[in-house]
DNA sequence: ACTGTCGGGACGGCCCGTTACT
DNA sequence: AGTAACGGGCCGTCCCGACAGT
């Protein structure tokens, strides 16, 4: 069964850390027990651990998710005409974002980051690879949009590329936090901060 | 001997919390275990018990220090002219930051935030008392250097707080985590971006 | 209270040992769990690891206590003249041997030292202290009854040593082994080998 | 294909308890896992099973191997000659001893008698094997070498014979354990002993 | 028929937050 | 105030059936 078997595998693999996800973003990453992933998942605990060493392996590989196909999602939402920033803000995270992934589990996989080198170096990637999406995007718009030349676009964009990345997060943040979050107020505050047209 | 009590026991909950904050900064707040918290303190096991409930009395404690004596940084800081955003940034989060909360600190307790609720209400307060400083510093540097109406400047602030306490998270939030973060070039990005002069 | 603490403290060292000891006897070290050592014990998981760091701790003092106590054993039983290889044998590890140690568990804590290096200290440390005994008491019965010089006596106790060793150790482990091991003929087979009158 | 059958199974279950030999004397028989044997034998756990029914299947298998063909091996050895005891005891466990058990594990499953009847019932035939080998060659020394009679060597070996036994199991015990044990010494003692020219 | 893969599920050892008692 | 004990779980893993493919 060798062919079966790896297409297989990784649909279990992702039906185990789908399990875990849940989990994790309801009652939290340290609060789950593996006895709740193994329950959650409908597979025994010899089973789970032939795909994950462990429980930690599984937050990681919860973490990674968050990236895989964001650039892709962004650039779908680009396809006709440049996204202003707070566009490539709910391009990015909006909907139910992050591959599944809720929001409420990035902010603890954040956490783990501080105390976790392993946790660190995936969120380094993480960050990478999405200001990668956001350098494409913004100098797309400086040029379309703001009507810059293209080194300008660039420089310029490389520039706010931590401040975009900042809103990002914090948009996150504090849509997990505050009780009463206007995301759309907030969306149209970057676009005013941004010198686009509401 | 009530009144001496008091303070002294004051003194000695200080003394717990820096302790905790040390272990929880260092190790992280879930690894640190209450046998690390009692060796820092120089304390025993029943002492502790006597001045904070629980572990998660500790942590909480740890969150709500980040917030006392905010305000009065920034005024501190703004005494002798309007601060630009990046300056309120500045003012709020540099030095040794947040009452000797670490950065990294903080960011675990975003993430406890996330499944407890406990947590979740004390950041509330947190960020709605550092969008009160914000609100007062951002009106002010509208009119001073802006040239905005008093009613034109404090709606504008109104819109950009949830957007500079973004800026703010993402800037504790990039600091911990990214290897070679540039905070300098993070707060012109901000102050270009706010259209402040470099 | 801390004179009593101390001695209080060795005291349920003390016990916690003796359990162990019985658990380990009856079902054998591997087979024993946790759980049955602290149902023995008639304490709690945690009290027991404030006195021993982990299982193998408990084996490994298990092992050390067959060598406390040796030496003055022999002595005493020497009081009134010199033994015979045959007598220092029995003075050794007849009656509830080794300290309480059973025979069974010795041959245990061999097994152990094939493959973890701490037990194989220990066993080496043992070998050695018995050693000690053997010679002195060999030693003096060749003098005394064999009436060789104290020099020729001495080397001659020094060769023979490994070979009472395996002697003394084969006679553990066949009086555990065999079903109808005779100790009386056995012992009588070593005088005789000795050249002692039986 | 039966006939084939019998032999190739045959030769396979040799590999497999050699595989599992190498693991158990290496790692020590409890800490060895199926997974060891079954990386070691280069197998599937679903082909092991069909020729052990179990680990401990395995381990009694070692332990049976230990004796089968030492008688042969001794009388080989004394082809051309009475053995004095030393020799008797070199012959038997010298050189890649026990049919490629090592030492190490004969040791170990000494240990597992204690505490496991199967274990004792084969320990027990192996030193009553052991015994048989010894009782032919100890009369003969007798005989040939002490002059005794044919019924009086016969009867002197029967009693020697557990001391022997005890000289074979020090010996390799020893053997194990010390760290700088010497064969030659410990031979030539006990050949002193037994009141044969060194 | 037999080899190999996958899954099962029971514990095992250890640790940890916390309270009684001194 | 401090020492000692408590006891509930947690993560991991290990030995072994049951299918499925050659």
């Amino acid at each position: 069964m060798p062919k079966v078997s790896d297409a297989h595998r990784e649909r279990v693999r992702e039906q185990i850390l789908d399990a875990a996800i849940g989990c994790f973003a309801e009652r939290g990453i340290r609060p789950t027990t593996m006895a709740d992933i193994i329950a959650a998942s409908g597979l025994s605990a010899g089973a789970i651990y032939g795909y994950f060493d462990s429980k930690q392996e599984l937050a990681l590989a919860a973490m990674r998710r968050t990236i895989a196909g964001r650039a892709a999602d962004v650039d779908d939402e680009a396809a006709n005409g440049a996204l202003s920033p707070a566009q490539i803000l709910r391009a990015l995270s909006e909907g139910y974002p992050m591959n599944g992934v809720p929001p409420a589990l990035v902010v603890q996989l954040w956490g783990e980051a501080m105390s976790d080198d392993d946790f660190r170096a995936v969120a380094n990637v993480a960050f990478g690879e999405i200001s990668g999406v956001f350098i494409v995007h913004l100098t797309r718009w400086g040029q379309v949009v703001r009507g810059m030349s293209e080194t300008d676009a660039a420089e310029w964009a490389t520039r706010m590329i931590p401040v975009l990345l900042a809103l990002a997060q914090g948009f996150i943040l504090q849509r997990e936090v505050l009780a009463h979050f206007d995301r759309s107020a907030y969306l149209a505050g970057v676009d005013e901060l941004f010198g686009a047209a509401g």
